[in-house]
DNA sequence: CAAACAATCACTCGATCGGGGGATTAAATC
DNA sequence: GATTTAATCCCCCGATCGAGTGATTGTTTG
């Protein structure tokens, strides 16, 4: 391990107590360095441009732009940035997005120490790392059609307890192409009606609650 | 601040990243110490047993029993023991029943350090405390009718995709008792129909999903 | 270019839902 | 003992939903 060169890190968490355990954990290894911390998407973006960190810890709630959207724009001005995600499980759409988007890693909070020391010389290292048991939650899933953006829309509505013929209204449609979708929508998520389709999108992280 | 005899302090949760952060904001703090740390409900009990800490750390989700539930089993064992509820926000129902159940603070992950330890020190000499944000989200549904248990089973068979006759099956009563219970639940929750009513469920966390 | 997909709309029809009016019983609370 | 609440059941009926079976247009993709 080359002590003169650490990896210098970039932890982005708007919970405080969480930054202090991370910051904690990396002050325990010697070949890691905590260069930089933010509590907001725009924070991150920020931050990274300031310290250009070998590897940034993401989490994926943030209170202005979501971590996803940070990891893409930080990538955009830096195509060469490595995001490990950081997070508690918010449902295998969300590890799917984040990987799309270019993510090296997928962290659960859940999991012990060591393997986020691990996870972090991986990625600095070059490799992408997902581990088993986010793997297995990406897999149950996989193959599975998305939803379209129109159905996200239509499945969020239906949520707030708006009727066919309201959803028409609210999108500028007619109340046959409302069908239609939740035709789709039910179809792809597996659901015997309108209901259970929403309870299975809050669960699978497609709509917010 | 007596230096001889430090707050002792027992902490409870099921992220190991977590426990680090409370571990070192408490190692900074010289009137406090952590004698004990516990990943799931059955660990925290026999550690309480063991240690008889002068103030536990509870999160609200532990794999096996949770934390509300370990709680009031702590507090069987010993009807002094001060328990502050620490957890991200899960809706205003799981606070109100932590209260109910006898936590003396109820603190979110999102709150600064300070916070945390003002708040250990504020329950270990005696006095509740719910912080403001907190006690907003309360407020919002103060007064609100809770559901009955047959009712929250009943929502839990909605948000499963259940037609009514499913649930009459299911329940073994007459779909008009279903009918009475579903229009009941949508008058409490203020929902438009039985979607709406699944998915404000989930959000203040009556049903999980 | 063909194929696949997203998004739009139309018509029918039986099943399901939800509002309106009740009612009874048992348990808990006052 | 009176009141409240939970849980159960009944009938009627219009509104809504979801299945079935179509179609058109534009875009993306192999």
């Amino acid at each position: 391990m080359d002590v003169s060169s650490p990896i210098r890190i970039f932890c982005v968490d708007d919970h405080p107590i969480m930054r202090e355990g991370i910051a904690t954990i990396i002050r325990n290894e010697p070949d890691m360095l905590l260069v930089a911390e933010a509590a907001t998407g725009r924070e991150a973006i920020q931050g990274y441009r300031e310290h250009r960190p070998d590897i940034t810890l993401m989490d994926l709630r943030l209170p202005d732009i979501g971590g996803i959207d940070a990891m893409i724009a930080i990538r955009t001005l830096a195509a060469d940035a490595r995001v490990i995600m950081l997070t508690t499980y918010e449902g295998d759409v969300e590890i799917q997005r984040a990987l799309q988007a270019g993510a090296q890693g997928y962290m659960l909070k859940s999991m012990p120490r060591k393997q986020l020391v691990e996870m972090i010389r991986k990625v600095h290292s070059g490799k992408k790392s997902i581990p088993p048991e986010v793997a297995a939650h990406l897999a149950e899933h996989f193959g599975d059609e998305s939803l379209s953006k129109r159905e996200i829309e239509v499945l969020q509505k239906i949520a707030g307890g708006n009727r066919n013929g309201d959803i028409a209204s609210l999108l500028f449609i007619s109340e046959e192409t409302v069908k239609a979708h939740i035709k789709h929508i039910m179809e792809k998520l597996g659901a015997g009606d309108r209901t259970e389709a929403v309870a299975i999108g809050i669960r699978r992280g497609i709509i917010q609650v």
